[in-house]
DNA sequence: CCCAAATGTTACGAATTGTAACAGCGAGCG
DNA sequence: CGCTCGCTGTTACAATTCGTAACATTTGGG
């Protein structure tokens, strides 16, 4: 696989902000959720390697959210969280949390314990780094798109980002907003067109027919909707 | 097996006794040290499946045990030390250890630590000097690097820094921050350079096609990834 | 069919990276 | 002491990537 994956859920945005910024300087690539819903639907289609929960969340009882995910998920768990007793770090712990984090922490800090938490191998096996659909094979770990008949064609870096990310979420409207929430995630937040101009290179190595593009389709006024059938290896 | 052996490496009778009185309520067999040279010598013959380590021993330096002691024993290793500085917990567990508790603490709270190791499988202990890797061998014991064919080449010590922490990395992205914070150690921001010229050195001598490398690839804006089958022994 | 907004595409420049060339430094040696 | 030699950091310039801006095209509503 490629750089592990370490969710992010908190409902309080500059939190996701620190975190993202620094798990991402350390090499490993984030996703942020706020609300656990959206968080337990993305299960669904990703496992990810380490989970930073923050407990207070407005539309579940964290506690149970931490425990489900240590029995059901393969990932490690940090909770992370405002309330510093030690009766609550001992319960968070015994439910299956893997660490326990509080708030106020240090950015360094938490980079350093997710590193610890790979470390140890799970027990589950970790999900692919190679994503098959409709002839095409992307091979994230080496940043390279197969045809069909086997040629290989490079992608970069940015080009991935959205390629995974339509990858990760078939046949679901994706958002510009949530592009940008997950992509353009670090400071610069004044053009999103950046993300159009994205699309489009990746459509080009994609070989997409613009006036009809069977792969990545635009909803006017919406976003975009990759459509193929993806499976993960 | 019985009952986990947790071992405690203390030099202070009253944290080791309040230690060992709340594992061993919570059904712990335990076994106490005051020098990490009786420890060191214990583990010849037990092999314990939680270390709690003082970083804080007459008779060595803590930090160095723990490493020695992440890399060669099955075992979780908790440090519990006095120095609460973010940077010593970073480095702490940037050196191997699996988690670390500030004194004062309380003793429920390192019980729930110490079960949360023991839940998690172990690493591996990874052995050697010398790693192989599609046909190469990197002896860093002689700073020797081997062809397929059996030719030498000798490498130099930045270029093996450079080359082990690819090693032990392997199919990961490595990220410029990491590199530096890793190997260059101090806080030398703006002359990143040296860097850069240690992996072009470094391709050169693994014979990589600048236009196509095949071990060593650079990820635009994000860092290196190290591609190939490594094998330590 | 026309228009405004949204999106696609292309071109250019800023930032990042590769590599060759130069300079400083220490070890070994006559 | 002066010399060479190898290692390493720095600089300079070419190549690559990516965001921005400008322009072209499409969409949806009147």
């Amino acid at each position: 696989m490629t750089q592990p994956l370490v969710t992010i859920l908190d409902d309080e945005p500059e939190i996701r902000q620190i975190l993202t910024d620094a798990l991402e300087d350390a090499g490993f690539r984030t996703q942020c959720f706020a609300r656990a819903r959206e968080f337990e639907a993305s299960l669904k289609r990703v496992t990810p390697d380490v989970c930073l929960v923050d407990l207070s969340l407005p539309d579940t009882d964290g506690l149970a959210l931490v425990h489900r995910l240590a029995l059901e998920q393969g990932a490690a768990v940090i909770i992370i969280s405002g309330r510093a007793q030690v009766q609550d770090r001992v319960t968070g712990l015994e439910l299956g949390a893997d660490d326990y984090i509080t708030k106020p922490f240090d950015p360094a800090e938490v980079v350093a314990r997710v590193r610890a938490r790979l470390r140890a191998p799970r027990a589950v096996a970790q999900g692919g780094d190679t994503a098959y659909f409709n002839g095409w094979t992307a091979h994230f770990d080496r940043y390279i798109l197969e045809d069909e008949s086997g040629s290989e064609t490079p992608f970069s870096h940015a080009e991935g980002e959205v390629l995974r990310l339509f990858l990760e979420s078939p046949k679901r409207l994706i958002s510009r907003a949530q592009m940008q929430e997950i992509l353009g995630g670090g400071a610069g937040e004044s053009f999103d067109r950046a993300m159009d101009v994205r699309i489009s290179r990746l459509r080009t190595k994609l070989g997409e027919d613009p006036k009809n593009p069977r792969l990545i389709k635009t909803i006017y006024g919406a976003g975009y909707i990759f459509l193929g059938d993806v499976s993960w290896r």
